[in-house]
DNA sequence: CGTTACCTTGAATCTCCTCAATACACGTGG
DNA sequence: CCACGTGTATTGAGGAGATTCAAGGTAACG
């Protein structure tokens, strides 16, 4: 097995093979059939071990890698010139980072890593090849996309017209969510590897009011936030200040 | 025999043929091959002619029907309970509409005709087909799919981070070089058939606080909109209200 | 000619921002 | 071991920016 790669990846004598991979046993994901599995397996050409804080994809460049997140979180954002920053989603395990770069040869958001990440890596050039040989799995990337977009609109949603309360209810309720899908939540508690810095620029509010806003929510018993890890105490209380929310009816697929 | 088609799908007599699509000739779409047009044409079913005001899309609902829009304007938008709007975006000549509904089982936002629209329709199960005998098509899907992600980063961007000015000078220039890609500007101006509302709802704002921005921006002389028509008068000034903006380096697809 | 939809403007109020200061945890070097 | 810097969380105060309420104007339309 060749290696020819760069940045900061460490030597992983050890990579996950797919066959093994501990996302394929969680319920949120759909089953691959033999053939399928054996794709990807192939696909996959290693893993890129990268320490929190590093930048994965940086807007405006372009990349001959994609990656999906093993372990570990990631969040996408855009700036502007004066350094105003928009988070625009987090990456957990499962989810892809990059397929813009492959598909549109630049990308158009920056990608830093929130913890410690381990990132599975497919070489760009062969996606036209899972395109052409397994139609289930051309379907499934155009689904992550499909579900990226549908995730943005909530979040714009969000960010256009729910008041400060509501914005956080919403950015906790949907990454609580998410971590429980994953198998990352014990009991209602998960570990949240965020600051209060990273929430204001996900919401769109100034630190300070951010701060201020969780001290109400907090206060009116909504979750506890110490550390790094949130405790989701009256979940009824965080639906009620986001109210319904339209998800996909097919199971979510993986690569 | 009458020639009106209202809300529901009708045979059209004379429906263009791909192979004549006016959007065909325009450069920023990319050329199809004999064979990719014969099979989209093919995959077309119809059209359907709907009239300004109609709700094409219920966000929660499905469809066996995929669209593009042929000619006039559509947006997608998002309510709450109480009636908030937020306005995702806008479709003009070559998007996709209702690509979730296909993809997902269910679309998770609203869209509704702006002006009278012409929709070309497909059948959603014919979709599998595309993917499995025209690699080429099923990655336009997926660039369409990727780019309705990249252009929802940019508005949250725009929503959570731009200040009032800065947020109207987006999205009208956003719009701006939408129709000039489409052949819609004569000059520096263009057809634009929202009203404030539409545009307050689109950038976080109240109908208010968007037109007194508005009236700002006239007077320093970025623009003049009456009535329906949009002239840019100072297309500097927009810009140096937005700032740089990253665009795929891609051609954009067609289907 | 009255209704309706949309645009415009002023005034009062509230939300949110910026500035500024403090507090705490942590790691580093002296 | 302590002193210090750094990153994060917290809180108060004053002001800019956005909202709501209210009223009036204009154009389109049946």
């Amino acid at each position: 097995m060749p290696k020819s790669k760069k940045k900061s990846e460490t030597k992983a004598p050890v990579a996950t093979p797919c066959s093994k991979c501990p996302l394929r046993k969680l319920e949120a994901f759909r089953k691959f059939t033999d053939e399928e599995l054996d794709f990807v397996s192939n696909f996959k050409s290693g893993e890129l071990v990268l320490g929190a804080g590093t930048t994965i994809f940086s807007e405006g460049t372009n990349s001959p890698h994609l990656y999906t997140v093993l372990t570990g979180w990631a969040f996408k954002y855009k700036t502007l010139e004066d350094g105003r920053r928009q988070v625009l989603n987090f990456a957990m395990p499962g989810d892809f980072i990059g397929l813009q770069a492959s598909i549109f040869d630049v990308i158009t958001h920056s990608v830093e890593a929130l913890t410690d990440v381990v990132l599975c890596v497919f070489p760009r050039e062969k996606l036209w090849t899972l395109y052409k040989k397994h139609t289930g799995l051309a379907f499934d990337v155009t689904w992550l996309g499909a579900h990226e977009e549908s995730i943005l609109g909530e979040y714009l949603m969000t960010v256009g017209q729910r008041r400060a309360g509501e914005r956080i209810a919403f950015v906790l309720l949907h990454l609580y969510r998410r971590a429980q899908q994953l198998g990352l939540a014990r009991g209602n508690s998960f570990s949240l590897p965020m600051t209060q810095e990273h929430l204001a620029d996900t919401i769109g509010f100034s630190l300070v009011h951010t701060n201020k806003t969780l001290k109400q929510l907090r206060k009116m018993g909504a979750f506890k936030w110490t550390g790094t890890a949130l405790e989701i105490v009256d979940e009824g209380k965080l639906e009620a200040l986001v109210g319904p929310v339209v998800e996909p009816r097919m199971p979510r697929p993986f690569i």
